[in-house]
DNA sequence: AATACACCTTTACGCAACGTCAAAGTCAAC
DNA sequence: GTTGACTTTGACGTTGCGTAAAGGTGTATT
């Protein structure tokens, strides 16, 4: 049985490339070379090459196998061994890969809830500085500066679940107090309880509370337009309106 | 701080090969050329080659640390987790590897114990050939080829322990023998013991025991000089001594 | 006999990430 | 001015082929 490199090939399942490759290192020589030059494959050719396929599909090198095959001598059984003991090798290698950039994922992900956190951290400070530059000075004025610095430390020491809670408690002031000024009764459960809720929110700013400071701040809305502003951009009279409510919670006023 | 490819080398523990490749590839570019044309890095080209290594350690291409490092848009985890899933992907492919390198490791272990068993194989089958040639035609003049067939077919069929425990069998009968004979007594328990020895190794290729048929080979030991040689050739006498023996044990003599 | 088409040949670049010369220029010190 | 350490670019080698390109061969059909 005669072969040409195509027949080989596709009767081995190799390329025609392969075949001349595997001719020009030595490791399957054709035959025979016919008057044109083709390479022509014997059945000894055939058999050889099916051994060296079967080594390569066990990963071994062109190399390794070269020795393989053409030794008669050579210990095929030694060199697989060898070559099981450098593929658990290169496993162990993989196994510490794989450990390593799994660490680096996971250190990855606390770094982007580190760069959430420093994103917090930075909110609260623009938040802090903004509400300074804003009311600052007045604040400081009314309520002293260590109320102030209180505060702000307070603020700065809030966990992000925290921060999540006054954003939320200070939605919840803004539309209860939208629907008690509805109501047009500062006395009402609803006002009230707008009040309480504003307690509540003041309570993650100020270190303590106490309902003389509170109803001064209730008056400062009113008094400061940049809070009238703030609380009444959505109903004109909502900072008075809170002011009473706030006066009434704190005993103030009847 | 300005280095030039050696320092930073040495600062990284790369080669300088190594930096001028990834000025090459454009992974990393020194922050400037000075006027001899020597590359010249800065501090952000340290960081960034810090960078680089990191990712190179966990088996990244420089392409895709290229794209990690030069797009700061770039989801380096999302990187990373492909790149995890490739290495999972490559570690299985070489757990399969290894199994099959160990499946013919094993296989070649077992072809070894095929070549013994063909080696055994191969014995038996001369084995029977020279018995045959020896005393085939007598024997089976004697007792009929249905038995002597018989008797070859029990023993192709012998595992190889039963054959290793035949041999050794043998080797009891004759020493056995040996020692039997120094008494002189055929009827005495040596002898006795020599002669069941001798049965129970007869078993083995005899498919069914008759002591008419024992008796009647205990007799051919002496009157085949094949045989007479066989088993006199450590001393004279002893066929026939053991022929005397076996006729005791099988009830045809006192 | 011309043509088409499948097949064959050699030559050679490309791949990944550098290692390793080689030839030639530069810098600092003695 | 010379040495020695340093720099540059250029180019080949590594593994196992894939993928052209340019050109010759075999065979069947027209």
């Amino acid at each position: 049985m005669d072969y040409t490199v195509q027949k080989l090939a596709s009767l081995a399942g190799v390329s025609t490339r392969t075949l001349r490759y595997y001719d020009e290192v030595g490791i399957l020589k054709p035959a025979r070379i016919n008057s044109s030059g083709y390479r022509i494959y014997g059945q000894q050719e055939v058999d050889r090459l099916q051994q060296i396929l079967f080594y390569r599909e066990l990963g071994l090198s062109l190399d390794h196998i070269k020795a393989i095959v053409t030794d008669p001598n050579f210990d095929g059984n030694k060199a697989l061994k060898e070559h099981r003991q450098q593929l658990i090798e290169k496993r162990k290698q993989l196994d510490r890969l794989i450990a390593n950039v799994e660490k680096t994922i996971a250190a990855s992900e606390g770094r982007i809830n580190m760069s959430n956190k420093e994103k917090f951290e930075g909110f609260k400070k623009r938040l802090i500085e903004d509400n300074e530059k804003k009311y600052g000075k007045e604040v400081r004025e009314k309520y002293g500066d260590e109320k102030v610095d209180q505060s702000n430390a307070k603020l700065m020491n809030m966990t992000q679940e925290q921060y999540e809670e006054v954003t939320a408690l200070a939605e919840q002031v803004t539309q209860t107090l939208a629907e008690a000024f509805k109501t047009g009764n500062p006395a009402g459960e609803l006002a009230q309880k707008a009040a309480d809720l504003h307690r509540k929110w003041l309570t993650y700013y100020w270190k303590e509370y106490s309902k003389e400071a509170h109803a001064g701040l209730a008056q400062m809305y009113v008094d400061d337009e940049r809070f009238t502003a703030y609380y009444d951009k959505e109903q004109p009279g909502t900072a008075e309106f809170l002011r009473d409510a706030i006066l009434i919670y704190t005993g103030q006023k009847q």
